[in-house]
DNA sequence: TGTACATCAGTGAACGCGCGTTCACTGATGTAC
DNA sequence: TGTACATCAGTGAACGCGCGTTCACTGATGTAC
């Protein structure tokens, strides 16, 4: 049986395949290169075809932060569950993913956290936010303490490992002059 | 003695105007406002004016990030200086100025550290640029200790600040439910 | 199984918009003598 | 002090570009009977 619709100009997978076309445009031309015209074109599809599926080029640019959150997820998860089984190595292993992710998908991590360029409020877009999030606050969970506050743990490791991320990211630091292998045990010793 | 050059098309301070009004477009309406067109309109000036000026765009993104530089160290040289003598207080009174810039500055802070977007190899935006690392990495020295490399206390405290401060812009994270100040005793307490 | 019909997902032409850039120009400024 | 001249910093018209969006349309799909 030959794959079907393949000549329709009914597509059936064309959603999917504009975010995809939209991650390859991110790659590869930053921020900029991420609008609907390039994207239907990458699609092989006219240019006016997303509008049936998006609302907008706001619309697009929140299904394709949605697939980079969830990927962001799968990086940090895989890393997880490679590493040995212990909170330090669990927690490092989750900033390992957390930066590969970052550096692989540049203009994807910049616009996952442009939050004015996306609707925060569509609610797949939020789900998958929350679910990278949960990640990363469960590998937080066993260096809870009084001294921090109830997301305190959470949010001095995310903001570090974000920090380092966007600064490696532009430039600002070299990372392998200061690795994170070598930055987070600074603040593991205190959370043990 | 009146204002000179006031009709004439001879500006004569056209260069700052124009940054000015970039500080201004980027304040009022995010990266996506600042055109050489919008910053010559609100400069009062013909929108080809700015080609005499700066090397296109990316010419006065630099300068418009130069001058944010610039702005920044100030923040955080007032806060140090106004805070008590001592070093963890004066550590907290530079992430305070630097995130109260963030928070002041949200688009011009983005465009900061977009390194793509400017010139980085411009020697007044190097300048600026590294004068305001070193304000921070000054306040890092009484915490420098074997532990952590020649540069890690520095990039330890410039990620989780600039992390911070990127996190809280985008809203991923509440600075009233997890403030700064309890974020930053944290890592005080092992820096010590 | 066949027919009529509504719905859906595309097409492609057209629109107006703001953008950066170029260009010949003009008038003010500064300098040499 | 005056004159000639080069330089400089603007003007404003024009250009082409890619963009998002709209619109009437068409042909495939799915459904009711």
């Amino acid at each position: 049986m030959p794959t079907k619709a393949n000549k329709s100009h009914h597509h059936g997978n064309l959603k999917t395949v504009l975010v995809d076309a939209g991650l390859q445009l991110l790659a590869e031309g930053g921020l900029a290169a991420l609008t609907l015209r390039k994207c239907a074109a990458r699609a092989g599809v006219s240019h006016a075809a997303p509008a049936h599926h998006f609302d907008g080029l706001k619309g697009l640019r929140t299904a394709i932060a949605t697939a980079g959150f969830k990927a962001f997820a799968k990086a940090m998860i895989e890393q997880r569950d490679s590493a040995a089984d212990s909170p330090h190595a669990r927690l490092a292993a989750i900033g390992r993913g957390y930066l590969s992710f970052s550096e692989n998908n540049e203009a994807l991590a910049t616009l996952m956290f442009m939050t004015k360029e996306t609707f925060t409020d569509d609610p797949d877009y939020q789900l998958a936010g929350e679910a990278a999030y949960q990640v990363l606050a469960d590998a937080c969970t066993p260096f809870k303490s009084g001294a921090a506050g109830a997301k305190g743990t959470e949010v001095l490791v995310w903001s570090l490992v974000q920090g380092y991320a966007s600064l490696a990211r532009s430039g600002q630091i070299d990372p392998h002059e200061t690795p994170y292998a070598e930055i987070l045990p600074l603040l593991a010793l205190q959370l043990r």
